[in-house]
DNA sequence: GCTAAACTGGTACGGCTGTACCACTTTTGG
DNA sequence: CCAAAAGTGGTACAGCCGTACCAGTTTAGC
């Protein structure tokens, strides 16, 4: 039987190619962007021939569908504790602190996702746990006018240290003025 | 004498070809984001043979930084004059009455920035261009930070609407929120 | 009018891309 | 034990890419 690049492979080894080629994806995509993970570069950096590829992903948007929304939870999950640990205008630091070009990764994959449906989902779940993330913080309910807010504050100003590089210092200020801004009635 | 890929053409005819060329390269970019942006295809679109690219732009990139320029400042001027006649609240209409794929363009040549310096600067006046609308538009100085947290706003919901296309009433409602914020002392 | 510079456009090269193909080996289930 | 399914890996194909090259033509300056 020909296999139609089996999401979940029957067999022990293949589940552990496949998650091997999709942590060489996440690689390649956080270092280079999304133009890094070709077929041939993944295979290469999973030390596996390049068939590999085409046998356990049916295209390459599948590969980086899946590589996007690995990242996606990974970052979130970073996020969380981060907020756990220093609070929402700590979260300057962890950009600054952050891995420049795996922030740029994802930021590309999210303006792709404007124009691929598949990963346009996977930009709302990252956008969505973010906001809920903030509301958590804030001990307000997710739709908060306020949340929402000072998540786009938290956005804007992440992309602009990330992008434009601005220097931190005036990024947290306005942080705190945002903080500020949310804890009002 | 091989000249270095004109940047202001000696003739008439080639500052014509060269425009036609660079409103080529911003069509495509508009309609395809970067990847759209090849040689081949400027070319073409532009009714000239493909080693007229190569004879008036130095490399791709050049080419790529000077659409996105023009981009940016045919961006900030319509912008300019959606303000003037309908208001800082009034903007999520003109993002929706505005070319979807376009500002998808932009945005994509705007996080690509964060990988090229030359394009870093033209992301930089792009920035900044908006938040001097915004403070016109308040009647403050461009550095308040009431001006810039209404400006994170609007770009976090500008993006939002753009690439997950979220429901517009939502995002007219919290804009409204917004500017209700930064008139407040 | 004539030389040099500016421009034109066709063609070619080397490289990378996604993906298909297929003979082969290994594992699984009855 | 043995057929069928699953997995393997080397190779090939067709297409697009940026860019270089160059013989020819047009224009500008003296």
């Amino acid at each position: 039987m020909i296999p139609g690049a089996p999401n979940a492979p029957a067999q022990e080894r293949g589940r552990l190619r496949r998650a091997t080629l999709l942590g060489a994806a996440v690689e390649l995509l956080t270092e280079g962007g999304f133009a890094a993970v070709t077929h041939r570069a993944v295979a290469q950096r999973a030390g596996l021939p390049l068939a590999a590829t085409t046998y356990y992903f049916a295209s390459r948007d599948q590969l980086l569908a899946e590589a996007f929304a690995q990242l996606v939870e990974a970052e979130l999950a970073t996020t969380r504790d981060w907020i756990a640990d220093h609070g929402l205008t700590g979260l300057p630091d962890l950009i600054a602190a952050a891995d420049r070009t795996r922030q740029l990764g994802l930021w590309e994959l999210y303006v792709h996702a404007g124009r691929d449906p598949v990963l346009r989902q996977i930009a709302r779940r990252w956008t969505d746990g973010c906001v809920h993330l903030v509301a958590q913080a804030l001990r307000l309910p997710d739709g908060d006018p306020r949340v929402r807010l000072l998540y786009t504050a938290l956005s804007t100003l992440w992309l602009e240290l990330i992008v434009e590089q601005r220097p931190p210092a005036e990024t947290r200020e306005l942080l705190a003025h945002a903080v500020e801004n949310a804890s009002r009635p």
